[in-house]
DNA sequence: GCAAAAGTGTTAGCCCTACACCCATGG
DNA sequence: CCATGGGTGTAGGGCTAACACTTTTGC
């Protein structure tokens, strides 16, 4: 990516477009999104996002966006819905940024290219959430997994967007069998339990879910997770090769 | 829509994004889509598309586009994914489309702002094809209702638009029951079981067809429809106000 | 009355749900 | 041997698939 908004332009990337990624992960019966936290005087916390360039696939982009934030390959990745409201800019979120950091003020001209009206292509992402490393770019001040329930201020529409990556995600989950992406390489049916009820928020009952699960057939049984609990050991599984 | 490709600029639309629309229609135990046969030399079809204005939602261009070529408004349409890979461009059509019309030679540099790479997003919409009036515009030599198992040759990626297009279809079919966007204000049960083997290519039983669009009551039941054949009138049915 | 097509009923099998029970483990 | 939590079995209810039967219509 450039490194700044300064750089852009349409030799580059396409104009007026751009992508927006909602990384899902799982940890300790959360999910979680990893969203950077802007680099700016003021509350302002954006969606992992970027351009595509002249010469590459638009899911290439979003490919790299993902790596350039979490420093992992191969990402599960899904494309879900365009976000096209004709008010989708940057101006709102420009003027008040401007607001709270003076110093930014006659540069003005010079973002011309970012605050024009935006279409974007939105993205979900699974990850395990121990194998990434997350990854600040030149516009973040930090970037952090926070719970999906206590979302910071985003700017522009970017709750309505993890909402509906949520609903896609769900609407997915069964049909292809994803949920692998978001666990680490072992797991017991207990955890594989919570990450559903995570998820679909709603229980399930103990006994069916485990065989809901291994009649699917995608479960590999392993030995034994002695955990020192005074009760039975649970199972590993993993899920198999396909 | 501007008069020519000559006029496109993005001070009025939004550069190298586009609309491809799939327009869905039911006659006579057929599912048929609604394509323009460009105006030019040679066998090019297309898929009905168009731009996305600087001040214009994009379902509302979506909706624009659909209007300009069926005459209805208010379509049941839906966004369904987004074309990008980096090779999706106009040149090759463009290459061929001069060679086949040598007329065209000079004006080349004019298209410029056409045969730049283009991300399209793509929408399918479902219409009564009795309702809709197929509307030519400057492109177009013609435009025409065919068969979806008898496609003509399409140019880019159109048939692989129209085969995303009908997997979308059947994945929200149930879910949304949008299956009358398709048929006219009444119609028999046995219509509505032809369209739906139409669609998603696979028999029903009669009469557990009927129990199962019952039970969902969603349908009203009217008269019947004396047809004058020598059989038992069948009940004419309207999809319920929601 | 008969053929054709529509409407309705009915049973068997399947899957999911809920409850029950058994087993391993460490203290 | 007991408390805890994991693994497995099973009866009941609801849904669906398949078949059978009845009704209506025009000739």
């Amino acid at each position: 990516m450039s490194e700044s908004y300064k750089g852009l332009s349409t030799q580059d990337y396409i104009a007026q477009l751009s992508i927006d990624c909602v990384i899902f992960g799982y940890q300790n019966g959360l999910l979680k999104v990893l969203v950077p936290k802007l680099n700016f005087q003021g509350d302002f916390w954006g969606l992992p996002s970027g351009f595509i360039y002249q010469h590459e696939d638009v899911d290439q982009a979003a490919q790299r966006i993902l790596e350039d934030r979490t420093q992992i390959k191969d990402i599960y990745l899904e494309q879900f819905h365009v976000f096209g409201n004709a008010h989708r800019n940057n101006a709102e979120f420009m003027s008040s940024l401007l607001a709270q950091n003076p110093q930014l003020q006659g540069s003005q001209e010079e973002y011309d290219w970012f605050v024009r009206r935006f279409v974007s292509i939105g993205y979900y992402a699974l990850v395990d959430i121990k194998k990434v490393k997350p990854q600040t770019t030149y516009i973040d001040e930090k970037i952090e997994w926070v719970d999906i329930n206590q979302l910071p201020n985003l700017i522009l529409d970017g709750k309505a967007i993890i909402s509906k990556a949520l609903l896609a995600l769900r609407a997915n989950f069964d049909d292809h069998l994803v949920g692998y992406n978001l666990l680490p390489e072992t797991f017991t049916m207990k955890e594989l339990q919570n990450l559903y009820e995570t998820i679909f928020d709603k229980p399930y009952r103990r006994n069916n879910f485990q065989k809901m699960m291994l009649d699917l057939n995608i479960l590999k049984r392993l030995e034994k997770q002695f955990t020192g609990a005074a009760n039975k050991a649970p199972y590993l599984y993993k899920f198999k090769e396909m």
